[in-house]
DNA sequence: TTCGTCATGTAATGGGTTACATGATTAC
DNA sequence: GTAATCATGTAACCCATTACATGACGAA
């Protein structure tokens, strides 16, 4: 997703959208380049993306032609009329696969993107999920706070800290969210205009 | 490295052994079997994990036996000399392995059995290693602040506030590590006890 | 007696990393 | 000219998950 994200704002080359990746995700870890290009290779196969002939941009290299051996040049990656539809459809997603660890990040990272409802729906989602190991962390330390050693406590403690944190984030998130949804549902009887 | 600081403690069986670590990290995701059951498969054939005969202590069930086909009980599993020993190898470990993401959490909770040095060595790293980190995404966010969308922004201002806490929190352990030390430090002229 | 949870394990699969190999371009 | 970084790719490997298969035990 955050390839097809990134390759639908502009154009680039395996190199680039991989520092951009590295960034949109906070900068925590790059992808692999093990693990970049192979991607791209399958993402082509499968008709997402293409590499437009730099000296004719009407026309499109075939998916098995470039490997270029000897002088390699940089391959510019598109996006294919499928790779927008796949990437609107991620868009579209509102359901668990949103709102876990793996993939939450990537997915508020083109919330700006993202219909508003779906974008509730997720917040929702996600805050129900945090939630859920807040108390389970809660608990578990209400139970054996005595019986544990001085480390053992404050990791445990530390870990609560920052779910409670990321709860209340969430929480206003979905208060700036429900704000503005009510805003624009009275400014609009007609359903929401898809600005694609 | 779980494995082995949680049978250090007591022997137990695969089953509890997953619960017990789900708890010692935080209860972010548990173990899976698949992954599990081969690791102690492969840990008893390191020689690290043993067996014992439940029947009679004194003796070790052969590492090929008992598949117990058809009736399969409880496997109790025990840590061997080796296991302490290799155990004992993990803890003094100070360099990086100790404190970069993927194994900082499991160091930390056996801390309570870590040299003092070693701690402190840790956490030190770990800090090290976190403020590089956040300023990396100071530097990007200074950059690009105006660039960006509300929800870019709004995400990579939480990660930096997450990172901010993490350096806070060790910032402390190390403060009081270090009144800690100094007043051990000044009890005792012999070299740190082994308190094994 | 049936359902939930305890309990152990394997096989297929997936997704990533590391290490390697190659070469172009830029800055000093 | 030479070092750093840009740039593309492959192959081997590691490690975890999912899905499956089996069965014991306690409670309703």
């Amino acid at each position: 997703m955050a390839i097809l994200g990134l390759l639908n704002q502009a154009p680039m080359h395996g190199y680039e959208l991989r520092k951009r990746v590295l960034v949109l995700l906070g900068g925590f870890r790059a992808l692999s380049y093990g693990s970049l290009y192979p991607a791209l290779k399958r993402m082509r196969e499968n008709g997402w993306i293409c590499v437009p002939d730099p000296a004719d941009a009407t026309r499109v290299l075939p998916a098995d032609a470039p490997p270029l051996t000897g002088k390699r040049g940089k391959v510019v990656y598109a996006l294919t009329a499928e790779g927008k539809e796949r990437f609107q459809d991620l868009l579209t997603e509102g359901g668990p696969e949103a709102w876990e660890d793996e993939r939450f990040g990537v997915r508020f990272a083109f919330f700006a993107q993202t219909e508003a409802d779906v974008r509730l729906r997720i917040l929702e989602g996600r805050r129900r999920r945090v939630e859920e190991r807040r108390d389970g962390l809660r608990a578990s330390l209400g139970r054996t706070r005595e019986r544990l050693d001085r480390y053992t406590l404050e990791l445990q403690q530390h870990g609560l800290d920052s779910v409670d944190r990321e709860v209340r984030w969430l929480s206003e998130l979905i208060d700036h969210e429900r704000v503005d949804g009510t805003q624009i549902d009275r400014k609009k009887n007609n359903p929401p205009a898809s600005t694609s």
